[in-house]
DNA sequence: GTCTATAGCTGGATAGAC
DNA sequence: GTCTATCCAGCTATAGAC
């Protein structure tokens, strides 16, 4: 590989690191915190590391970007082949874990065409998985698209929690429960009773 | 009025030409962007001319989100005191042209405390007038919150709405249409057809 | 691979003339 | 109110020693 975009091994030690204190910097303090100096002094190398590991910090963003999507993508994979493929979708896409990050990019994107066009990218993968399964799955539940079509019911669910967990970062939370427990009701009724939290097996 | 934060009269017309270079700019380019000396050079003035108008950048970015704030909380009390309130929220709701300058705030606030409570404060005040309108309106109507409920209503117009918005600035519009005649359908329902659109009298 | 050193730029903020 | 001039800090990125 050329010195240009990233070289040395590409699951080196080091590569890791900077990776990891870039997304820890992000979350904590935005996108504007993450400098090839502060994530240096985070992952405990010197600044030129970065540029020699990724060329720009640009391509930095996007190959972070990459690695949680690419972890998130497995995630709703197994969901949507789990026992109960709707519940685990809800809980796959309510986690919250991933939103503050995924805000920042979406902020990111406003102003950085790569960031912006990789997360279009990734976004319609996702799409394309769950609109899949969601279908085969409402078909085999017998429910025809005119009593509850997968689209808007993928579009309701991904909005309903996305809304709420932004909310809850600003200690916001009236009417959540409320809410959350409507979607829960439908899910009842469509997949019946959740056999096993997002924890077990 | 001391010198620190803001002198000058308040609406003078240096102080709104800042005010608006930096909306410009935050919409444009991401608030990263919305340094003392873009905002400045994009307003026709000195740099120095913000610190004295506003104090610090943080003062700026407050301000600047109040400007806005207030503009839309007139908006949607306009919407619920109108002839047809649900379609009116629902409209008020759905106007794209503050979303991107949302989710830079929004951004902000990950890492700017004043900010973030700034937006808190704000979000109660909308999502009471919100609660309270549409809480009569439905007992108006005659439908109980068995049926459906108030603050369950507005959390899901809100989340669907802003969830297609965010996905059409990445131009997925994949279901958006049906799912936005699907949550017509309902307010048909509710209020009857719509008389008269957002542009109208 | 990792470091030092440095170039060149942009940023926030202030002092002081007018 | 508005400007010039300036301080100091931080940034991206590269060159080159080891």
């Amino acid at each position: 590989m050329g010195s240009g975009q990233g070289s040395g091994t590409e699951s080196s030690k080091t590569r890791t690191a900077i990776l990891d204190a870039a997304e820890q910097l992000m979350m904590e303090q935005g996108y504007a915190a993450v400098s090839s100096r502060r994530v240096a002094d985070r992952a405990g190398v010197n600044s030129a590391m970065v540029y020699y590991h990724f060329g720009t910090m640009d391509d930095l963003f996007i190959a972070l970007f990459r690695r949680g999507a690419d972890q998130s993508f497995e995630r709703q994979a197994r969901a949507l082949s789990s026992a109960q493929p709707l519940w685990a979708l809800w809980e796959s896409i309510h986690d919250q874990s991933h939103t503050a990050l995924t805000m920042e990019f979406i902020a990111l994107a406003n102003h950085r065409k790569a960031i912006r066009s990789e997360i279009s990218k990734y976004s319609r993968r996702f799409r394309t998985m769950q609109l899949d399964a969601v279908s085969k799955l409402l078909e085999g539940y017998g429910i025809g698209p005119d009593i509850c079509s997968p689209i808007t019911m993928i579009l309701m669910l991904s909005g309903i929690s996305r809304f709420l967990l932004m909310e809850e970062a600003f200690d916001l939370f009236t009417g959540h429960e409320e809410t959350i427990a409507l979607v829960e009701k439908h899910l009842r009724d469509i997949e019946g009773e959740r056999q096993s939290g997002p924890g077990a097996g």
